[in-house]
DNA sequence: TCTGGGGTCCTAGGACCC
DNA sequence: TCTGGGGTCCTAGGACCC
């Protein structure tokens, strides 16, 4: 047994997330812009539908948040620079920390891309915090950008440490204070528990990360189901895979929406916005040179009912098809209704040897 | 004035087959 | 005069994440 006085060696997994990334990109190359209200959303007008991707922690002071619709955010802060989104910008950012994260001299060090502005990177290390140190002065050295790092024994304890460390700091979390630290916060405070499951959850008593650790696997298995009900039990204990998974991600579809400014009402309209659609979506799926075996038309009538209109079909890479399958499928939508959305989601065969995706969290991305 | 756009996975129920 | 049980596929919907 190797007592507190000696170091040990072990495998810990890092969670490197950007501070306000879009934001921080956005300012990099408009250093005009540093210090003020910024609110990155939409094509960047106000009085237009869309929402808001990201604000500058100015603005969030003024309580403008993501998700919030654009003219909301304009009556909170009146004097904010609006932007649009940008999304081949944040892309190119995103390459040049991932590749920084992959250039880590750090022996054994994986990296698992999560989305733009994160990733896991695995390491076995004496000291992680050390590590974590090092990640952010090499990030910010080669992009001029910020990060917080989470350090844990789990991807899951790491994720949820991230929060404690913001901004530009870092936190460890580990199976000896994880119900320490979040044991008493409300089970919605989890990775991969939203305000759905917080309620359903609320209904059997479980309110707490704690109680939700503690909880009955056979009322978890009842109330969501044997994949999700003892995964749940997992995220109350700070369970999940402790290896970074560093398999190349494979997509599984691509899709492509759009909210009209002035809903639609004409099925002709209909008709075109999806040939359009689809018509892009075939460009992202023709890039990654295989077939389509699902259509999937989602359209939003107005004000929020959404449906959806899908067919399983023999796979095939021939636009022409994959256009009808999309246009029969346009012939579901109810003419009497208004239009608000329409979007094209096009699924396709996946490769032997792709990675699994085996819970919601570890395949957020 | 109400809620973007791009993803992933799970579940329930019906159809169908043996 | 009777409809069991298991398995798979398909579809729609729900939930979550960034």
């Amino acid at each position: 047994m190797q007592t507190g006085a000696v170091t040990t060696t072990r495998p810990w997994v890092l969670h490197v997330d950007l501070d306000q990334f879009i934001a921080a990109v956005e300012v990099l190359r408009r250093p005009e812009l540093a210090g003020r209200q910024v609110v990155v959303g939409g094509r960047g007008d106000p009085t237009e539908r869309g929402v808001v991707a990201t604000a500058s922690y100015e603005a969030r002071e003024l309580g403008v948040g993501s998700g919030m619709p654009l003219r909301t955010a304009a009556r909170k802060a009146p004097d904010a620079v609006f932007l649009p989104h940008d999304r081949e910008a944040y892309e190119a950012a995103s390459a040049e920390v991932m590749a920084v994260l992959r250039g880590l001299r750090h022996p054994g060090a994986r990296v698992q891309v999560l989305g733009w502005d994160e990733a896991f990177v695995g390491a076995t290390t004496e000291d992680p915090e050390a590590l974590a140190r090092e990640i952010q002065g090499e990030v910010l050295r080669h992009t001029d950008l910020r990060c917080t790092v989470g350090i844990g024994d789990s991807t899951v304890r790491a994720k949820n440490a991230t929060v404690f460390g913001k901004p530009g700091g870092t936190f460890r979390l580990t199976r000896e204070n994880w119900l320490t630290v979040m044991g008493p916060r409300p089970t919605r405070d989890l990775w991969g528990v939203g305000p759905r499951v917080s309620a359903r959850l609320a209904a059997h008593d479980i309110l707490t990360v704690d109680q939700l650790a503690h909880a009955d696997r056979e009322v978890l298995v009842q109330e969501f189901g044997p994949r999700m009900g003892p995964w749940y039990l997992q995220l109350g204990r700070g369970e999940g895979a402790s290896e970074v998974d560093d398999t190349p991600w494979v997509a599984r579809g691509h899709s492509r929406e759009q909210t009209f400014q002035r809903d639609l009402e004409e099925p002709e309209q209909v008709r075109a916005a999806v040939q359009e659609l689809v018509a892009a979506v075939l460009d992202d799926v023709a890039a990654e040179g295989r077939p389509v075996v699902r259509v999937t038309l989602k359209v939003r009538y107005a004000p929020f009912l959404t449906r959806s209109y899908g067919r399983t079909i023999p796979a095939t890479d021939d636009r022409a098809t994959v256009t009808a399958v999309a246009l029969t499928l346009a012939g579901r939508v109810d003419p009497d209704r208004r239009v608000r959305l329409v979007g094209v989601h096009l699924e396709m065969t996946m490769p032997d040897g792709a990675r699994e995706g085996t819970t919601p969290t570890r395949s957020a991305w």
